[in-house]
DNA sequence: GTCTATACGCGGATAGAC
DNA sequence: GTCTATCCGCGTATAGAC
């Protein structure tokens, strides 16, 4: 293809309008005036609005994916990891403040209107579990490594939808620091493994 | 006014469908057809669509004031009515496995559209917040009651949001499993209470 | 209080010129 | 590849008869 940035410019600003104000609350014109494109232009890109939902959650899955594994490279441990993963509530704290996880809003929202690209958006929360998931079984708990890692996803969405709700920062910060407290008392528990430079304690079951 | 019947069918349709399709797909016509009433006669009860969403607010805050109410005075214990309300997860878990939870996403859906009858939602989100913490005080945690209900608050979110997003039974039995005994693991650590009969264990700070 | 008819704008989508 | 012009249906809202 000649010139795909216009195309790519289309996904860009849909994917940001689609976070703040939801894809259905979405128009062709909101998206037209941000991208500087006439409406009837969309039609030699994308055949309907579908279509762009399609790119822009092809386009999120592309770019979470390499923010894992950038998060996978960087982290010199699987809690170093994972933290990263706890950090982006406060990494991305402003934009969450305003319009709440982008990935639980959408599929959320894609759930009401019983829409066709709802699996699609599915595999988003998807990647995070396995990631997590692939995180945990690294350090030793390959057992119950996927609750672990629906546990602390589920912990990160409350703490979104809270925070959209209520717009408290120190709550926020609480909800991070315990979750980073919980994953200590993980590798605690846990047998040790490569990159995991934690004293050992004795398991304590709760 | 004489014939409220018609009103109250209007606002319970629409409570229901602003939850099952949210408040921006939901028309007057889908309403009107479940009501059996014409579009136009709708205008003799609410001038706007905004009006008929101040009303099904205004009925959930009753609605769920009057559950709340409920639980306190069938509740013999705080741990009792703490439970009666993570055990929603699971009462209710088949309409939320299918629409999430119907304050949090209708928050979520307002704060994406910016509008209006936000701050009246968050009351919504308020009531159970206020009365989680008057349980939290009355286990003797008057320090830390309003983190704590927060956090519940929290824990409940990220499970409906995952079980909605995953549709995974077994999840959801497992994150209300854990908010019990993290409840109970808080009453072990409190000071005994009027109607707290659990014995005290040594406090164990995580 | 309920109805039918209708206005009006917006959003998605199409046709066709340049 | 981008534009203008236009269609069409839907959704909110209004007018006015019964």
């Amino acid at each position: 293809m000649a010139n795909r940035s216009t195309r790519d410019d289309i996904v860009g600003v849909a994917d940001d309008l689609f976070y703040r104000k939801g894809f259905e609350h979405t128009s062709f014109a909101d998206i037209a005036e941000l991208v500087k494109i006439s409406r009837g232009n969309f039609y030699h890109h994308f055949k309907t609005k579908d279509d762009i939902l399609d790119a822009v959650i092809q386009k999120r899955l592309v770019d979470r994916n390499a923010m894992l594994e950038r998060w996978e490279s960087e982290g010199k441990t699987p809690v170093e990891r994972i933290c990263s993963f706890i950090d982006i509530l406060i990494l991305n704290g402003e934009k969450i403040k305003l319009y709440g996880c982008p990935i639980g809003t959408l599929t959320s929202e894609l759930a009401k209107l019983n829409h066709a690209a709802r699996e699609n958006a599915g595999r988003l929360f998807m990647l995070f579990r396995i990631w997590l998931r692939r995180q945990f079984v690294a350090l030793g708990r390959e057992a119950d490594a996927d609750a672990l890692a629906m546990h602390l996803l589920s912990q990160s969405q409350g703490a979104a939808t809270l925070f959209n709700a209520f717009q408290d920062e120190n709550f926020v910060q609480r909800e991070v620091d315990q979750m980073k407290d919980w994953l200590k008392a993980i590798v605690a528990k846990a047998p040790n493994r490569i990159g995991d430079k934690g004293p050992l304690h004795e398991p304590v079951d709760g």
